[in-house]
DNA sequence: AATGTTGCTACTAAATAAGTAGCGGTAATA
DNA sequence: TATTACCGCTACTTATTTAGTAGCAACATT
């Protein structure tokens, strides 16, 4: 597989566009769980592992060569943990968390 | 497959969390593509199929009803379209775009 | 020297997506 | 009427992605 990155054509698409690209890696099973967990604090692979649902480690491991060609995550001393870009992401993420919330409300009535 | 909806457990995620579940349904393949199309006029089956890549009409078709169990469109005798809930998920991902155009500006240097 | 923990690889199995052919319906056209 | 064309799809096979399990090699601790 192939990282899904913004200068090139992406999964589901051909454009090219941004965002698209980010929506296919984001929506990569376990990518923004990995994300949503790394937010929090730094964690060593096996911790993450056990955060994710015990998600296999060969998806773990893939997932995080991923986000880390994505430039969304690295690995440190103190464990695998989030660049700036990656904050940056979580944090545009609010407007869409409040949009659940909404879409959750809707659904269950 | 059974659609990800916020109230219940989710694909890479037993958490319920409503944004997790925005993810799972947004990020299987061509979602975001189909909302992205529909956004911009409503269309029916076979042109939405020819602007999404011409996509395979059995994956086309599951992704309808996904999306329709989702509440994000219906079909109507113009066509599929946005429902408000859909359009307004549109917007909320408006910044989401600006961080991408910055992502890849960080990746291609 | 034995035991435990680490990050991870190698492998098989299951689930999801892609791709192709074509059906049964409606509608306009000859 | 009969032909042609478009419509939303379904049925099917193949390819790709994800899941799951076992365990290795490196390092640390007891």
């Amino acid at each position: 597989m192939t990282t899904p990155l913004p200068n090139q054509p992406v999964r589901g698409s051909d454009s090219g566009i941004p965002i698209m690209a980010a929506f296919d890696l984001l929506g990569r099973k376990w990518n923004m769980r990995i994300l949503w967990e790394l937010n929090q604090q730094a964690l060593n692979f096996r911790n993450l592992q056990q955060r994710c649902n015990d998600m296999s480690p060969s998806v773990l491991n893939t997932r995080l060569k991923q986000l880390s060609d994505a430039k969304l995550l690295n690995s440190t001393p103190d464990g695998y943990q989030l660049t700036a870009l990656g904050k940056s992401l979580m944090e545009k993420l609010n407007p869409l968390r409040e949009w659940a919330m909404e879409w959750e409300a809707q659904i269950s009535s």
